[in-house]
DNA sequence: GAGCCAACTTCAGCTAGCTGAAGTTCAAGC
DNA sequence: GCTTGAACTTCAGCTAGCTGAAGTTGGCTC
């Protein structure tokens, strides 16, 4: 059986702890696999606790009355989920899917809750990162408050050329769409747009990027 | 000159904390006040710190590249805003405006970043704070992305009812609207509809909601 | 109490983007 | 290499909600 100890220091809440207070994290973290689109947990679920992927692809979402999926989040190797639940026991604030095979460790929430009371470390660690967080939830609701679905697709394509865990195995045109607050159809019409902007090109299964500043300048960045 | 010991104990930031850590902070907080309309802070400013609403309301918002606004927060007495980049040092995320006359009290960002150092219950708060703050953003992600402009009035109404710092000076239809990520026009037309629909009665200064579970009904919640 | 101005209301016209339908492509299994 | 089905594309039609314009209201100032 693997420790979680690597993918621990790897983590941003992690930076700066001290190697035995990670030790007794790690050996308290339990392992799970989950097969390609099962749910990890549902949005009111109670919380479990913080969760580090350590392969595969994971979508946080959130389904309106109707069903309507927005995909608040795609998130791949080493990025953690599920934190706030964890720092306040409270449900889960939204639904995990696996978008292919997953492997993840669980930190369960009273061992992260004991540890952030007696490390200043994690507890600084903890506020920075939920700092960023809250930057990017406002630049989300920025998005989609003033801009449209074109600006939103231009800004996304930017953000994948970064990080490589927004493409690949199960982010389809649909979970782009979802993660949009738009559909395929339009995300299909808009992308030819933007390649006849002379911004991207693509097929099926591939979205390049032709002229980054272009494409910046639809983003409006 | 008054000091603000009395709004910071009020205050979930200070909840628990030691009576001489409190007075330490207190002593080296800044009184300021703004009359209406004025900006307090413009988003991408260097930050000062903290501040804490001892009266009058204050609007948080971000403006897009052609000037359209979108209300993030409405604030009233006893709120604090500007925490993000109090806590971490960076840019403030977005414009805070006085909608009508304002006094308020200034922790700078260097005297509470040492405080965090130090008090692991100021931490603690911090950390609760910031969760609670991540499910308000999370929710109006969810508003935005999922469901239509009436069914965002009715649930802003609703908040607007425990609320009261949503209403009253300032808080106009084109606020509202702004709020909504919509239009003046079409929350005129929507309240109507809302009247019609037997949920509210309003005129130009109040709206009463009339009937809590049908507009709850409407709200989709 | 007259006049002014900002906020509000209503309406006609327009458009971004959704819906549903039909056709295409391609990877995987047999 | 054939079949199947999911993902993708394109298009015609529709609608929620925006825009601009015109008219109303009511609190302030003098």
């Amino acid at each position: 059986m693997p420790t979680p100890t690597g993918y621990l220091t790897a983590s941003p809440y992690f930076a700066g702890i001290q190697p035995d207070t990670l030790n007794s994290l790690a050996r308290q973290m339990v392992f799970r696999t989950f097969p390609a689109n099962q749910i990890i947990f549902l949005e009111g679920d109670p919380c479990e606790g913080l969760w580090f992927i350590q392969t595969g692809r994971v979508k946080i979402s959130k389904l309106n009355s109707e069903g309507v999926e927005h995909v608040m989040h795609i998130l791949g190797e080493g990025n953690s989920f599920n934190d706030i639940a964890a720092l306040d026991g409270g449900a889960c604030p939204a639904t995990a899917t696996a978008l292919s095979e997953v492997a993840a460790w669980l930190l369960p929430h009273d061992v992260l809750a004991a540890h952030l009371l007696q490390d200043s470390q994690l507890a600084t660690n903890t506020i920075r990162l939920l700092a960023t967080r809250v930057r990017g939830l406002v630049r989300q609701i920025e998005d989609l408050a003033l801009y449209s679905v074109k600006v939103r697709l231009a800004r996304f394509l930017l953000q994948q050329a970064e990080n490589p865990a927004l493409s690949g195995v199960g982010v389809t045109r649909a979970t782009i769409a979802a993660h949009l607050a738009s559909t395929p159809q339009t995300v299909s019409t808009l992308l030819r747009e933007l390649e006849n902007d002379g911004a991207i090109q693509f097929d099926r299964h591939h979205i390049y990027i032709s002229d980054a500043e272009r494409l910046r300048g639809i983003a409006a960045l």
